[in-house]
DNA sequence: CTGAAAGCGCTTACAG
DNA sequence: CTGAAAGCGCTTACAG
């Protein structure tokens, strides 16, 4: 069965051009002065044979494969980066690149997608561990890294937090670390930004973990030691706050206040409703695709600029 | 700057053999008797010089992408594809395919990867849409199907969460409908083995549709109307239900018994703690994983067993 | 048991 | 303004 699939050398065929031509008019090169009618007749032609270029031919001619792959954060919070990866995705689908996602966790047990994709640019939310920056780099991708531009995600949020803690009166604030391990590096700069801001404003401040199996006991230690107000890492945590204080017969907010982050689904289902931050990551999501196409095209990394101008408090029941 | 890239040349002279032998070990061909000496050394060489096949170079030559293309639900289940995702990625990649990921209403905007990747297969936990299915064919790639052997997927929960309501005594059982339109079949589905085992044990039966806003009003009908147990379509749909019951002054259970589904995070950090239904995830990945692999070498889509025969009730307090 | 050679479907200097 | 040709890095009959 000839003729299985539709090419580049069908499409010239049938346009009575040559390849070259065909290739020229599809890809727009520049600085080819091709005439309106032979465009048109291409154009033509290669819609009406249903040309699908084959991106692996491309890819080797070029040596470039037009893939951007996201390593996605090692936490789960799919309600996080569904906008991030909408907005990230059409930017980039605009300017010819396909945005690949992966999960690092699985890479650890398989091939990594970068050896068995190879990407032209690799990018991620979270900060990447020097050994997979290494393997990343030996597959011949770009890295986009992370540099002080991306610490308005650790710090905008746990500003807001404290600050609506410390404007609703509380004088003794408490911080609820998250039990998972893959979010240390987060939830420590968290941490110190409400011990900071808390300091600052004369309150006292204490942390401790907070889990579905100490949440009782933590909550009643704090509520002893007179604290008002949690800030917790994430909906989740306050989650668990909230689920001990209520289990230890303390009224959420009115003992115990509680402020998440996150703004994910649960934050509005939870009884009480969830107080939280709600950050702007469809603004995160263009910005990154705007560094993987400058980078891409060759050019040096650019700012990411301030893509949290956006955060707010959203006001529920628990704070 | 020459020998940018390692390539099976430089292996081919490393080794003092041909790119054809070369290739011949890395890919352990068969049918081919190539010493043991001579395989040794490749080896050896391959691992010093660091080589990495070109995966484009070698779908060119091949025909095979030797990606698999996964299309994720419509809705937002991170929770429920985590592990089945992990699963069926390991697999994969033992036989030496790479599973990529895909949000189809991220693709609906964007140039659809399985056109920007060319994999050879591309399957789904949910039905797909026709003309998605088209678009698949007409790139090149093998769809997997989904016949009446997925249907466990659909019966297994909505079995257990009647029988549970049943068991306990329940006498009039309300369904609890998801808002969210893209989950509508799965949402039918269950609804009617819902309807349909109540029935058969002689107890009444009703059903809503219960989102945020409206799950107070719908919990104090069904209240007044005698119900006093609720099968939810998720976790999530139960957790309105359960809100709206406890801000209607209801106790849960006591007064109304709410069970959901799919074991998702939410139902162990809700307060009560949500009953509900986990599925054997893990299991649906390898089956699907093993479907991937028969269909991308040539075969027939293999049947895929019944991967919910671990399927288990977790009663939690909600019900 | 091993190697020389064609070919996969593109891109891109280069020549005209 | 357009085309012939080399080359990207592999795989795979085929010949020896």
């Amino acid at each position: 069965m000839p003729g299985q699939r539709t090419t580049a050398t069908d499409v010239a065929k049938a346009a009575g051009v040559s390849r070259a031509t065909v290739s020229f008019v599809l890809n727009a090169t520049p600085g080819q002065s091709i005439s309106d009618a032979v465009r048109a007749r291409v154009l033509a032609e290669a819609s009406r044979l249903g040309y699908m270029p084959h991106p692996q031919a491309r890819a080797l001619a070029s040596g470039q494969s037009n893939i951007v792959l996201m390593v996605l954060p090692e936490w789960p919070i799919e309600y996080v980066t569904r906008q991030l990866l909408d907005e990230a995705t059409v930017e980039l689908d605009e300017a010819g690149y396909s945005l690949v996602t992966m999960d690092p966790r699985r890479s650890r047990r398989a091939t990594p997608l970068w050896e068995s994709l190879r990407p032209d640019v690799v990018m991620s939310i979270d900060p990447l561990a020097p050994k997979v920056l290494e393997s990343i780099e030996r597959s011949g991708a770009v890295v986009i890294k992370h540099g002080p531009e991306m610490l308005p995600m650790y710090r905008v949020g746990p500003d807001l937090q404290v600050g609506h803690l410390l404007n609703l009166g509380h004088t003794s604030i408490a911080y609820a670390h998250t039990p998972i391990a893959a979010m240390r590096d987060l939830d420590q700069e968290r941490m110190s930004r409400i011990r900071r801001g808390a300091e600052a404003a004369g309150a006292a401040f204490r942390s401790a973990e907070v889990s579905a199996t100490n949440a009782q006991e933590v909550v009643r230690t704090w509520s002893r030691a007179g604290v008002t107000a949690v800030a917790a890492f994430n909906d989740d945590t306050a989650a668990w706050t909230i689920g001990g204080a209520l289990r230890s017969g303390l009224r959420v907010p009115d003992d115990l206040a509680v402020l998440g982050h996150d703004d994910s689904p649960i934050a509005a289902m939870f009884v009480p409703a969830i107080s939280t931050i709600h950050l702007d990551l469809a603004g995160l999501g263009r910005a990154l695709a705007q560094q993987a196409l400058a980078v891409a095209r060759g050019g040096a990394q650019p700012d990411i600029g301030d893509p949290f101008s956006h955060a707010r408090l959203i006001r529920r029941e628990s704070a």
